[in-house]
DNA sequence: CAAAACAGGATTAGATTAGTCCTAATTAGA
DNA sequence: TCTAATTAGGACTAATCTAATCCTGTTTTG
């Protein structure tokens, strides 16, 4: 775990980036898979992650496939990374204050801390409408 | 890959804190090893990867060990994770460009290049001399 | 009811992280 | 000058995580 995002990760993003450009048609994973050139399977499982996190909708059977929820400007890399990494952290302790083994204090911790807290700012500061300027 | 420091990394940090509690103080991998609850031979790696980066400097032979080079405000969060983990950067191809398939452009190259920025900064400006107080 | 699609658990392969082992090389001190 | 304490560093192993696949089930259009 070094400080980086995952190839999965930057797949999502490529998926949301495909989505925006089909403008509200319903695309099949199929054809995202394809246009991106993502392993077919891996490509549905992150569908299905960025769907759970609300980012996009699922549409079942025959024609379904998937549709962005929201407006590009509601998406941002934050979003993202956490729908498919879940809550960022730059160290463990900072979500898992138990897996700190120098209790009770280590004096770096509030700096992990704070700058998870920069980093998290940061990514949601980059939504998807900039991008297309 | 996920955004996280890696054990080693964390390991690092003791090690310097260790140090700089230890003021100018030449000590051994297994005072520090075992102070710091480290196993001995990797926190010899550690020592060793610090050493290159300049951070602290080893004394061969009997009586030998391991001291501070800099000051504590010469050394920070920053100096620390790429003496460990290398140069930082939030996805690939902010280092490794011919990694991005997604040739000639990736929309998004350009943010992680900023964001990668911006954690480096942050990372920089955590020195040592302000974990004391 | 058949074919096209998503849902999701289980599994596998590959890469990275974490940690060990072993054999030098160096040096203080008896 | 020999020995013990110590760092140097390459090679190796174990454990964990990432990336990807497989399989079976559910939904829905026509």
């Amino acid at each position: 775990m070094a400080i980086q995002i995952t190839k999965e990760t930057d797949y999502a993003i490529r998926c949301i980036l495909y989505l925006i450009g089909m403008n509200g048609q319903v695309c099949t994973v199929g054809d995202i898979s394809r246009e991106q050139s993502i392993p077919y399977t891996f490509a549905a499982k992150i569908m299905q992650k960025l769907a759970r996190a609300g980012l996009i909708e699922s549409v079942r059977g025959v024609k379904g496939g998937f549709v962005l929820k929201r407006r590009p400007e509601e998406i941002s890399l934050l979003d993202i990374v956490e729908a498919i990494e879940g809550p960022i952290s730059m160290n463990i302790c900072v979500l898992d204050r138990k897996s700190c083994d120098r209790q009770p204090r280590c004096p770096v911790h509030p700096w992990w801390v704070e700058i998870s807290e920069v980093l998290r700012e940061r990514l949601g500061e980059f939504t998807f409408d900039r991008i297309l300027k």
